[in-house]
DNA sequence: AACCATTGCGGGCATATACCCGCGATATGA
DNA sequence: TCATATCGCGGGTATATGCCCGCAATGGTT
């Protein structure tokens, strides 16, 4: 039926609700959720091109550019290039390391409570149906 | 562990993955899902002001009124003063209905793929999961 | 070596989203 | 009635996201 609920629309409203959540914890540190897990991939991979962390973030090339060039302008992120002069490697700055050391525990407070909410198997179920996405 | 997979960077991964689906289905109406569910919408409350369609879709009041005046410009909606000489009221125009017409069939295909994939159980969880968000 | 296909980016364009500010319209209380 | 508070919007600003185009670097073929 038409008038069923749009998956994709319950999707993204959750979505903007739990990027609400993280965004509010991580106030204090000035980045929001997209950033600083930006920043995560970033720490983990220790340099990487804009194409990899697109590929590891599942965002278009574009996209990636541009979201770490706020972060270049915040001086969380340095940009250099790489062996093959075409690539963009990025690193992160003491300052962004700083961040992520400040964010973490914010970071980890709203995913406990999460889990607190929706239990072990709750946790499961969700990412096995996520997957299939 | 910091290491954990950040609950907020999959749903939204997923969210854009299934949007994607989405859009793809419905090109050839011109229209993405955001503003397909936005249309959908408007047909549901007839007239309805900003303010209001907001609160339905769980989005901040600006947000809507630049949608809502991207679906104008596309002559699929058109936008009036109310009674309350603040309100502005939105309407679908024939062309409007048009688009939800041929936008149905499509969006009911993704939907019944996504009802084939979770089975109904697996949607029943995941929409009360996201429930809770 | 020269040519051509591929790859990595930057920039342009468009939509989506939120927050804040200010203006005008409406409702409320003295 | 008049002053004040509230409400609904529009516009400014900023980030997020994707697609397309063009440029420069790289690699592979002849």
């Amino acid at each position: 039926m038409t008038s069923s609920p749009c998956y994709c629309t319950a999707l993204k409203a959750a979505s903007r609700r739990l990027a609400a959540l993280y965004d509010e914890a991580l106030k204090p540190v000035g980045v929001n959720i997209a950033q600083f897990s930006l920043l995560r991939r970033v720490r983990r991979a220790e340099t990487v091109t804009l194409t990899e962390l697109g590929r590891l973030a599942e965002l278009d090339r574009s996209t990636i550019g541009r979201n770490v060039r706020v972060l270049e302008r915040m001086g969380l992120v340095a940009l250099s290039r790489g062996e093959d002069q075409r690539e963009a490697v990025v690193r992160l700055t003491p300052a962004g390391h700083q961040a992520l050391v400040d964010g973490d525990p914010l970071w980890d407070g709203v995913q406990d409570a999460i889990d607190a909410r929706l239990g072990p198997t709750g946790v499961l179920e969700l990412f096995t149906t996520l997957r299939d996405f």
